[in-house]
DNA sequence: CGATAACTGAGAATCGAGTATCATCTCTCC
DNA sequence: GGAGAGATGATACTCGATTCTCAGTTATCG
């Protein structure tokens, strides 16, 4: 049944993407096929409720989404494009900065710097 | 010259803290001392620009601040009270993220779990 | 004691992100 | 074709964070 056709556009861009998108990231990404903001919202909002998404939060502010079946991963984020980028892999030792009675149920962690594109660019 | 008594009491406060605070956090730490909240924002905006302090963003949104003669360190970020404690430490094997091409400068790394005094409270 | 400049608190104004509303459109099913 | 449910885009609205404004204070210096 095919219905909410404008929500698979959005699903599919953010499958496309190279890392987590912001709502308005996003719909920059469809200019041009005529989505409109509040739907780009709608989609992000039901792919998480249904499952399908994974919302992430990273420095500076806004929530990013991206879909959920991706293995543990990281972030790049750059700081000229503020572009956030997948990175696989993870780093040892976190345990160990916990201090006593804290409890960690997750961490997160994000690189700063400059992408490939930015560097180029100048 | 004792001027500027407010500001002096907003420094302080945030010396104090064991990580970095908010705005608002702050505010309601100075509550009783009839500093407001215009000023806790003058403090602070004038405390980076001198270069005392420093910005922090952390997951979800705001901007903390922080002494800025502090060591590299990394935070805690307890999900029931929602503050933010210094961790002193790092961690090994951040370059082998970074993709070819990429220029990382800087590197964030945030614990998310529940404090001591979350945990014990229940 | 004035004069002046910096500081302050309260509340208004602004800004951006996200949400709600509503008239219209598009399927699906008969 | 017609009815009904769900989807859509534009836009008004809400909400919280931050900044601006302004009149009243306070410190400094003669």
């Amino acid at each position: 049944m095919q219905r909410a056709k404008q929500q698979l556009t959005v699903l599919q861009a953010l499958d496309a993407a190279d890392g987590p998108l912001s709502a308005r990231e996003l719909w920059s990404r469809l200019s041009g096929t005529g989505v409109g903001l509040a739907t780009v919202y709608r989609a992000l909002q039901r792919g998480v409720e249904e499952g399908m998404l994974e919302s992430v939060e990273l420095l500076g502010g806004g929530v990013r989404y991206e879909p959920r079946n991706r293995e543990h991963h990281h972030y790049f984020l750059c700081s000229s494009c503020d572009h956030a980028f997948d990175l696989f892999g993870c780093v040892e030792g976190l345990e160990s900065l916990v201090p006593d009675g804290f409890q960690m149920t997750r961490h997160e962690v994000v690189l700063l710097g400059t992408c490939d594109a930015c560097a180029n660019a100048g």
